[in-house]
DNA sequence: CGGCATCCGATATGATACTG
DNA sequence: CAGTATCATATCGGATGCCG
């Protein structure tokens, strides 16, 4: 953004402004998953930008991160208290998309 | 996006995705506005970008564009029903934003 | 006043190959 | 498994100038 916050609004928009975080906070607001997890989870997401998305939510303390030391690597993702907050009040808006899906997939069509 | 959705949120999210379309949906959620408004309520954005998230947001039927035939030329753009709707969705998370604005700025130092 | 056309740079995203 | 490095592309946003 690069831009004095107007209102909460944008600011909260800001922390999810990449192209699959809402779909990260989802797939970790009930339980811990691992890097290569959530890379099935979201098909079509790059490793790279699996990454970075972790990174910067992990920056932004939207999420824990929690690397094992064992034989074979194993990293733990999972929602803060904060990340967590923020997913509750993305559920309202959660809601109005799944109300209106029929008519939002109608004026953009997507594939 | 160009992916079919996963769920409401990502078609929610989808539909405020531009840069500035959340402060324009705030800025229109309570009187209809004219284009020069609207460039001055938004310092920074220009006009291009503004014509563009506006011709988006009608044909996402998030906006009413009225275009009166006077001799000075005048467009009014309003929420449709469905644009308040989403901006009532928006609310908790405007709020969310607000009562974290101290924390968010903290991690992303904005301008 | 309310646009549109064009060009340009910045940023975001993606594909692939390689590593501890 | 969980990344990193590099390269390539796509999309976004901004500046400028023109028009009815």
């Amino acid at each position: 953004m690069s831009r004095p916050y107007v209102c909460g609004l944008d600011a909260a928009v800001d922390m999810i402004g990449g192209k699959w975080k809402v779909l990260l906070l989802w797939a970790m607001h009930d339980q811990p998953r691992r890097f290569g997890e959530l890379r099935r989870l979201l098909p079509g997401i790059s490793e790279k930008v699996l990454t970075q998305h972790l990174r910067e939510m992990a920056a932004d303390q939207i999420v824990r991160r929690e690397a094992f030391d064992e034989t074979v690597p194993r990293v733990e993702y999972s929602l803060s208290e904060f990340g967590l907050s923020l997913h509750e009040a993305l559920r309202p808006l959660g809601a109005w998309g799944t109300q209106h899906m029929d008519r939002i997939a109608e004026v953009r069509a997507p594939a």
